[in-house]
DNA sequence: GAAAAATTTGGGAACGTTCCCTTTTTTTGA
DNA sequence: TCAAAAAAAGGGAACGTTCCCAAATTTTTC
């Protein structure tokens, strides 16, 4: 038993093939099989398709490309494609770019730098039509250095040159405080990180302070918890909580930087009879899979990744073709999914 | 604000405008810049190095792959990228691939055929040095046509000679039996998919039939639940097993063709105050991340996605190098991952 | 020290397309 | 009917490499 059917092979069928079954030169069956259709009558044009029909012949986009210029192929460049918040991205951008004649390529960086780096050679060699990335590393001469289309997935506002699409960070967490002050709450604890890009701990924390001054409630530097945004850090997290001198008192409900903390600092916090829900209110962001298959379910801030992916995309496709328009900035909302972690304390009042 | 700076294009260089500053052949540059160096003197080897590092020459491996016939690229695909259980055996292949110089495209189908066969006209047209993939469609001869080395992912026993890497799902069927039956459990019923391939529900059903006449249990037919291995089908199941005329005495297991219906099943028989782990034993298959979120955390049989991801690979970095080799056939064992919702009726007896 | 051998280098074809330009054929219009 | 215009088809260069073979240069050998 053998790996390949050895009658299978020479499948080296080029247009030249169809062009002497066909009986018309190369550039007539080239005019065939391009899309921008040159004229061609009729007769041949049945002819040059009953000849590739038959030779199963089929069109080597390598090296049209190279005359082209055109790879028909994008990368996607994330920090980790097992992770449902980049691989659902990857799968918006894969849906509105393969109906446009575009393959995608993901990238998986697992937010080191070197590979980072590996992914941009291989940019620059494999001459992708079109990047979209997310970067763990600013370096945003890097990336405009890189001589093809990119659109940035992220909110660094260090960017100033290239397209940008993400999530409103300010405003996620502007509605996940407001939910929590809505619903009674007036001790919140945010956890979040200091960890990869500090944007994002900035954005998160400005928007923490700035809902407290506005609604006149008191800043506890304590309630400020900086964790990893990982399942290790939600442990953390939660070792820190109780380690705070009468935490109850304290602190009534707890929002986190993202659903895995969330999701595991609630586990953990069982382990010691505080049921969220019950007796501490808890928040997530991100809104992943398994948020809403805990027990009790999460209430989360969902970051719409669906149309991020495609807001990403669509902006790609309009910069391939236009490489000196003006720059744009996409910062969709986040929204509220809410479950059953967030008490009502209206009613105990 | 522009998009693109202006000056940072004329990115056209290539090995003449190396070779010219260097002062040498085209020839000779290529000796330099291919893996496999020809002979070159230290002197002249020198000179084009710093021609290339001081235009930034980067080599384009398209152009070459039309001479080599090698793309240096390799298609995964596979059902659906946001499933964990598919991307992190996408990454693995990814992580195993990328040190042998190989891009990896990942291609989902999301369950549909036309989708796959488009991916089977891209594989055809780009021209990938290989392609690992999983098909929905049990099409044996369109993979053998595509005339690239290919590996399977799964277990069909009708892919006769193709190299396939996959779970030994009979062995890991048995396992989760073989833990509910020491356990205490006599009353094991099944819920699988007749959706998709039919491979999976027969050997899943075949090895639990099996199971039950090894240890001379009987085989009760309404214990066989038929449902998709999705989260409607875990409702679905729910609402099956509720409908079964006294179940609480007929069953007192329940084993889910896959962690998503066990979960969302469990999660639906709460509300009728049914708590897996204490009313009724359930255990799940895979081991996806948010079965061990759940509350109580899932019992289940994990499949070894990493170890199938990198045997594919190495499979497949085998087949490009010896297309014609005998075919190889890997099948994993699965294994137990116990958490708290298989009850221990041991005591109870 | 010259022939032989080995090493290094260069020239051009080739990979499979597209594109430009020219030539041939068909259609149009008076 | 014949020139002019339009449409269709062909020929070859080009894209950026690699590879084969021949030429030039260096090294080895007797």
């Amino acid at each position: 038993m053998y790996g390949n059917d050895p009658n299978m092979s020479k499948q080296k069928i080029s247009i030249h093939e169809v062009a002497r079954l066909a009986g018309v030169s190369k550039s007539t069956v080239s005019r065939v099989i391009s899309d921008k259709g040159g004229s061609v009558s009729h007769e041949t044009l049945e002819k040059v398709q009953k000849a590739i029909e038959q030779l199963g012949y089929r069109k080597n986009i390598v090296a049209a490309g190279l005359r082209t210029q055109k790879t028909y192929m994008v990368l996607v460049m994330i920090p980790d494609v097992a992770n449902p918040f980049w691989s659902e991205i990857a799968r918006a951008v894969q849906d509105t770019l393969e109906p446009e004649g575009y393959s995608v390529v993901i990238g998986s960086t697992y937010w080191s730098e070197e590979r980072e780096s590996r992914y941009y050679e291989l940019a620059q060699m494999a001459r992708f039509d079109g990047v979209i990335l997310n970067s763990v590393t600013d370096n945003i001469d890097l990336i405009k250095n890189l001589g093809v289309p990119a659109v940035l997935i992220g909110e660094r506002s260090a960017a100033q040159n290239i397209d940008t699409v993400g999530t409103d960070t300010l405003q996620a967490t502007k509605i996940g405080m407001e939910y929590l002050y809505e619903t009674g709450h007036r001790k919140i604890a945010l956890a979040t990180s200091d960890h990869g890009s500090e944007r994002y701990l900035s954005l998160r924390a400005r928007a923490y302070k700035d809902f407290l001054h506005e609604k006149g409630l008191p800043f506890d530097p304590a309630l400020l918890f900086s964790v990893n945004l990982d399942a290790e850090g939600g442990r953390e997290l939660a070792k820190q909580l109780l380690g705070l001198q009468n935490w109850a008192e304290r602190v009534d409900s707890l929002f986190c930087g993202n659903d895995i903390v969330a999701i595991t600092a609630m586990n953990e916090l069982r382990k010691y009879g505080i049921i969220a829900g019950i007796d501490l209110s808890i928040i997530g962001m991100d809104d992943v899979p398994a948020s809403s298959q805990t027990y009790p379910p999460l209430t989360t801030v969902r970051k719409p990744r669906e149309r991020i992916g495609v807001a990403a995309a669509q902006l790609l496709l309009r910069r391939m073709q236009d490489p000196l328009g003006a720059v744009e900035k996409h910062l969709f909302p986040g929204e509220l999914a809410i479950r059953d972690t967030v008490i009502d304390r209206r009613k105990k009042r």
